[in-house]
DNA sequence: CATCCTGGCTATGAGCATTAGCCAAGGCGT
DNA sequence: ACGCCTTGGCTAATGCTCATAGCCAGGATG
């Protein structure tokens, strides 16, 4: 037996690719050893259980949704760092929809949490795109989560039912940005240019 | 054996009860067989299987929720019928987080499917809150969604990770409210009064 | 060359869903 | 009132899962 050089990182990888493929239930531990051409209790040896490698994966995926995040973000400002955001949340979900939903559900033991700390990063991602919107500092945390809602109900939506949205999806998605750019330009008391309404 | 007399809609209703309490994952045919002083195989007499037993707890749900909805928002039209609506999904997700988790990844198979019938009477509530918005009517349904995707997320983050929101998760949806209708004021041209910022 | 850590394995057990097949209780027709 | 048959419970058994225990080879390290 060669040895096949796994490490709890190639492990996670390969559960969060199998999650893409086979949806987050679809996660079990005979079946990633299998795909990795292992025996199922030699995992043990890299995760400590099933839910660890689940753990690890929302892990893995807040980390390279964060990631997206400050990339689109580069240089952008105001209703284009929204769109931004909103677009990269959006492509992330629909290219890998298994590690996404594995941050659903997700949580976080305590402030040194590695989970925590990587939802921290797109948290903050989000304040920043708030920034060029003049919220109010205490309601900061209330529009983030606002915004967190509506990105995280489009992902599940998304995977559960949005089969049956037909090809719209786009429309819709791009739908939800101008109501949310409208509704953060209205709150901070800049309604925006008037008769920009198609 | 005194034949418990059991039938389909007390073992939903009792798994619908254990989803509140264990979580959706937690629902099993050995839990629910114990909560109701039977053996797992009987369950069987009443549902086809663990899939089958969720997905009628989905209806359950979708049909209540369509009910809490339509008490809701009878006389109510605009901005207060908005915020009655999401009120009552509010109220509704917090007393019931199982099984409106259990509607979140369901699908229905056709167009005579019960749920896709129970989920269409939500759909055409929400419809009737945007009613009083002056929403076009091609855009109605990309509205409808972006409703769906706020109160979806909300629920799951709720459900998720709320713990950690602290005790201002009222103010967090009021504030939430507030933005979604500002944006439907606003993108329908009628940014609605002014100087009503506190 | 001996030793020890690493990372694989087999064997095993517990809990789950599910199926098959049995059997009693009670309603219903005669 | 009697017998039948449907209903709704049961036991037994299968096969899947996660998980643990304990063995064993290979390579690095002294």
């Amino acid at each position: 037996m060669p040895k096949a050089g796994l490490n709890t990182e190639r492990v996670v990888v390969a559960g969060a690719e199998l999650a893409d493929e086979a949806g987050i239930a679809g996660v079990s531990l005979a079946a990633l050893a299998a795909r990795l051409g292992v025996k199922p209790p030699t995992l043990y040896k890299h995760v400590a259980s099933l839910q660890d490698l689940r753990y690890r994966i929302a892990i893995l995926a807040m980390t390279e949704v964060g990631d997206q995040l400050r990339d689109a973000l580069q240089g952008r400002s105001g209703s284009d760092a929204l769109a931004a955001a909103f677009t990269a949340m959006r492509h992330y979900i629909v290219a890998h929809p298994g590690r996404y939903a594995a941050t659903t559900g997700a949580r976080f033991a305590g402030p040194d949490d590695p989970l925590f700390i990587a939802s921290n990063r797109v948290v903050n991602s989000i304040r920043a795109v708030l920034a060029g919107y003049g919220i109010p500092g205490d309601r900061l945390d209330h529009t983030v989560r606002a915004l967190r809602c509506s990105v995280h109900g489009f992902a599940l939506l998304q995977v559960s039912d949005g089969f049956q949205w037909g090809n719209d999806q786009d429309e819709s998605f791009d739908w939800m940005i101008r109501l949310t750019d409208l509704g953060l330009r209205s709150i901070s008391g800049r309604p925006g240019p008037a008769g920009r309404q198609d």
